[in-house]
DNA sequence: AATTTAATGTAACAAATGTTACAAAGCCTT
DNA sequence: AAGGCTTTGTAACATTTGTTACATTAAATT
């Protein structure tokens, strides 16, 4: 484990930090699509991404969710560093995109690194801006950009995420992440097929990469 | 000074951080519609609101910006906290809402308190954890909710920031924080008033509060 | 291979929001 | 009071997005 961590985390933190967490945390390892965080639970850790892509949700308490932001390698949960200190229950859902692999420091162990160590310090105050700065984006996305654009935007971020350019996806799961009803998303999709964006298969979404 | 920090953080911080910060920040006092935090513009310091109210918008180089938060009385600036431990330039703008009451604290002496004081760390977490409720929450207005609730919501805001029932504004005003056209503007607000819950007359709406 | 189920395509229409253009009203200046 | 500016109201129309309903196609099951 000590390597991982020196490996995504060795230009960040100390030698004597990186130790510290090593001896305190535990690795774990997810599968796609298996929930980390569930709504509602109390936290009992906060993680440190090692490799994979964790998506993050807000959710509501009839049912609804909403995308927050994607934490990935060298990134950890600004929300449940939040939660686990003030000791609250959940208000999100964290799901693995992809097989990922993340350290877990234990609750009581964070408010002593804070003191500690002024490098952890900086990895979370920045945590938290990064995650900030994903969210406003999301809202900017929301707030100015059509549908099309949402929707190119999402399908690129997906590919990114799973490192790869053919999604398995059908047009009601993208709805549901968007939030847009599966005609609609079907309608769209359609288009940028048309403009030669991508390529349409029962069950896949295949993106074109610009030839430039 | 100090009268005006016990009030304020006196339940949150303890009395020697309240002294400290009593000798390391300056008292200022901005009036309405003053701009606190310029784009582009180094951050000289973290302020702490003892009153009134600023609002917080994102800028965008092309000069569009986006409302994100408001910071009150008891509240500090999340995103000058992470500006000025980074030395970032602003990437935002803030504008006294009403006239306003804080306490600057200068960046140099922001890193020291975050060592020293665990209250003082309990605080600009929570800080940051609620400027991104609120951030959230502007999303999911946007996600969610239809323009002429996003209004309304607008309108309420503005009225408990204000703490005034008569706003004093165009309609042109509105429509530029929200977003959406003039003519829009003036649509939904007609209906909100013929549905009573507002009564419009030039430069002002007066919000009619709900008897019940 | 036939049947069933899930996914996709499409049309037709409804509702929400954006745009343009202009009229009417209110306020200010002279 | 007259003229000019700003603000508001409104109509007519375009565009975007949402909804319903159903046909078509692809895959899965028997």
């Amino acid at each position: 484990m000590i390597n991982l961590l020196r490996k995504t985390f060795g230009f960040i933190f100390e030698s004597s930090l990186i130790e510290e967490i090593n001896k305190i945390g535990t690795l774990r390892e997810v599968s796609a699509g298996e929930e980390l965080i569930r709504f509602g639970e109390f936290i009992k850790g906060v993680p440190l991404m090692i490799s994979g892509a964790v998506r993050v949700n807000r959710v509501y308490p009839d049912g609804n969710e909403l995308f927050l932001y994607y934490i990935e390698e060298g990134d950890t949960c600004s929300m449940s560093l939040n939660c686990c200190t003030q000791q609250k229950k959940s208000e999100i859902r964290a799901i693995a995109e992809v097989h990922s692999q993340f350290v877990m420091i234990p609750v009581s162990k964070v408010e002593g690194l804070i003191g500690k160590h002024p490098s952890w310090r900086q990895f979370v105050f920045s945590s938290y801006h990064n995650r900030m700065v994903e969210v406003v984006h999301a809202l900017e996305k929301v707030a100015f950009e059509k549908l099309d654009d949402r929707l190119a935007e999402y399908l690129y971020q997906k590919s990114r995420i799973t490192k790869n350019d053919t999604l398995q996806m059908t047009h009601q799961e993208i709805a549901e992440d968007l939030r847009i009803s599966r005609v609609v998303i079907s309608r769209l999709l359609k288009k940028l097929e048309q403009r030669g964006k991508l390529k349409l298969q029962r069950n896949t979404v295949k993106l074109i990469p610009e030839i430039k």
